[in-house]
RNA sequence: CGGAUAGUAGCGCAGAGGCUAGCGCACUUGCUUCGGGAGCAAGAUGUCGGAGGUUCAAGUCCUCUCUAUCCGACCA
């Protein structure tokens, strides 16, 4: 590619919306552009870059036995109202209607396609074990889309879906999936982590996440360093410390202006830990059948020294989503905002209690009375509910091995679902096994964020001078730049270059030496070729690797293909070399 | 969806009632220059986000609206 032919062009100065220096870059390098909220145009710099990560992807899925296909971005309404996500989700879902006014959606993932494709097609046992995979556009109209490409509305994602007999054949394809995520992000240069994650609406149980550590991330990880146990905050487990005494008798005392557990502790002289106390929720649950949506007063009891775990609440409550309760709505239940508790409370109020609360006692708790605490009180003597695991994990709280927790901040760039009957169930995708039953197929659905790759290389692969994309995602692989007036000698090279196969980028525009230069950096090709006057003289061209600028190389102009080549083949298989390998026991 | 901020040239910004809307970079032409964002000269570029209003006069004041960004709610 010629430079005084290119689409695209740098900027001097960032638009003043990019706050991450890595879509900054992306922006200055003219990578992509943006065309609304979450909405973005990839140039050409950054469309080469994401068709070779996309390769790299297809390359890995095609190994583990995946067949591409196409699935389309517009669906008929009828497939999502077969799973009921059509009700379940919310605005997240973009919905119309045609001429003729028949319901439609813009996908947001393809379960519901994928598995309405193989209903038809899978018909014997013999036909299983199926990949497929599609990269294609989803749309989710997130409610705040931010941080230039991380979080977005419209984006690329490879998505595949497995199909099997039984849930051996399901773990295989979850365990091949597994390995399979680790060989992409490392030949695309991407240090990952997997951790243990919720399913969300995906449904199904097990699951796991591809993070990208880096503090712009809005998922957090917590960690130990001893054990190797990450998970998602969202479905962490810490070690809790519990406290049993004696049981005493319940006993009411006035607390004026006692609203949070701080004022609570000092004015008692006692720890958080010696408390309970009650987050007010609602929680929303919609019929899968029929879209109607009731809300019900979800009261979850927490030791006072814990934080509620939203997403662990909302599994435990069953609820399709959540949001904090009314004031109006906690009276209506016969319970008071900043004194309240389960006790005698509303019998229609779902109580979840942590077990910290029960396996603590004689704690204080709201008396559901304006400024009036109760002393000693007992999950089961003096209230009854769901008990599960509601807290969430933080920095230095004790894992399960002992040892002391940590959270990082992580951009989510692939997840990967066992989704087990779900879909099958709901969308009759049964098969007729070796006995002659009818069995629903078992499923898994696989994703990796194509544009969120290309975001996470930006944000690990730059300078103060630009980017510095690895060479086996990098827009081209050289950089070449004329700085003689001998224009035959340079078009020789780019010839000789381009006809071995290898992607050169080739700066033959009349612009100073150092215009040339801050570009190159900027764009950031891996390998630099420098066509100068005093080096031409002795038969030599200048070469620099943009990962260490400060060293320079004198290459042979006779061998340049030849040695040039050494050079890309060193680059990837340095990349290679760092391929992570992860058992996974399921 | 709540709170805050901002929309003036491709990008970054100034102009805060006064008549012809500006600066830097980018762009065009010419000459010089040519190893780290060159110099000189000449030029082109704006429905001042949109609609309505106040006024002799509106980027500038008022009302509504649209859009974007950030914080939060939310989210794979």
């Amino acid at each position: 590619m010629r430079m005084s032919k290119m689409f695209s062009r740098t900027l001097r100065e960032a638009p003043s919306t990019a706050d991450s220096k890595g879509y900054e870059l992306l922006l200055r390098a003219g990578f992509v552009r943006q065309m609304g909220a979450g909405i973005f145009s990839l140039l050409p710099l950054g469309y080469r870059t994401t068709t070779k990560i996309e390769n790299i992807i297809r390359e890995e899925m095609d190994e583990i036995g995946g067949q591409e296909i196409l699935m389309p971005v517009v669906n008929p309404a009828d497939i999502w109202k077969e799973t009921g996500r059509y009700y379940s989700i919310d605005k997240e879902m973009c919905r119309f209607s045609d001429r003729a006014n028949r319901d439609m959606v813009l996908a947001m993932t393809h379960e519901e396609d994928a598995t309405a494709i193989a209903r038809n097609e899978i018909g014997s046992y013999k036909k299983l074990p199926q990949l497929i995979y599609q990269i294609q556009t989803k749309w989710r109209d997130d409610a705040r889309p931010r941080a230039g490409l991380i979080r977005v509305r419209e984006f690329t994602m490879k998505d595949s879906y497995s199909f099997d007999r039984n849930i051996e054949g399901l773990n295989e394809q979850y365990k091949n999936h597994y390995a399979s995520y680790f060989r992409i992000f490392s030949k695309a240069g991407l240090p990952v982590i997997v951790v243990g994650a919720d399913s969300g609406m995906m449904g199904g149980k097990i699951s796991h996440e591809y993070m990208y550590l880096s503090p712009i991330g809005e998922d957090t990880i917590i960690t130990c360093d001893k054990c190797g146990y990450t998970a998602n905050r969202q479905v962490a487990v810490f070690q809790k410390e519990y406290f049993k005494e004696e049981e005493k008798s319940l006993e009411k005392i006035k607390t004026p202006n006692c609203k949070t557990i701080e004022e609570l502790c000092t004015l008692l002289n006692i720890e958080k830990r010696q408390t309970a106390k009650a987050v007010f929720m609602v929680g929303t649950y919609i019929d899968d059948k029929t879209g109607e949506e009731e809300e019900k007063l979800i009261i979850a009891t927490i030791r006072g020294d814990f934080d509620v775990e939203e997403n662990k609440l909302q599994k435990a409550c069953k609820a399709n989503s959540l949001r904090p309760a009314h004031e109006d709505e906690i009276k209506a239940a016969k319970m008071v905002p900043g004194y309240g508790s389960a006790i005698n409370c509303d019998p229609k109020t779902i109580i979840i209690v942590d077990d910290s609360v029960k396996k603590s006692n004689n704690l204080v708790a709201g008396a559901n009375e304006e400024e009036y605490h109760l002393l000693n009180t007992n999950y089961g003597r003096d209230y009854k509910g769901i008990v599960a695991d509601i807290a969430s994990a933080k920095d230095g709280y004790t894992c399960q091995c002992g040892h002391k927790l940590k959270e990082n901040r992580g951009i989510e760039v692939g997840n990967i679902f066992q989704l087990g009957t779900k879909y099958s169930e709901s969308m009759n995708c049964f098969f007729t096994d070796e006995d002659g039953k009818n069995k629903p197929v078992i499923m898994g659905s696989y994703g990796i964020g194509v544009g969120r790759f290309l975001a996470c290389l930006a944000e690990e692969y730059n300078d103060e001078q630009g980017l510095s994309l690895p060479i086996s995602v990098a827009p081209y692989q050289v950089h070449l730049i004329s700085l003689i007036k001998d224009k035959e000698l340079s078009e020789k090279i780019y010839n000789d270059l381009t006809n071995k196969g290898i992607d050169v980028l080739y700066d033959d525009r009349k612009e100073s030496p150092g215009v040339k230069f801050t570009d190159a950096d900027l764009i950031g090709i891996p390998i630099r070729i420098t066509l100068g006057n005093r080096s031409v003289k002795e038969g030599k061209a200048e070469v620099k690797f943009r990962n260490n600028l400060s060293e320079n190389f004198l290459f042979n102009l006779d061998s340049i293909t030849e040695e040039i080549q050494k050079s890309i083949d060193n680059l990837k298989s340095e990349l290679t070399k760092k391929i992570i390998h992860k058992e996974l026991s399921l």
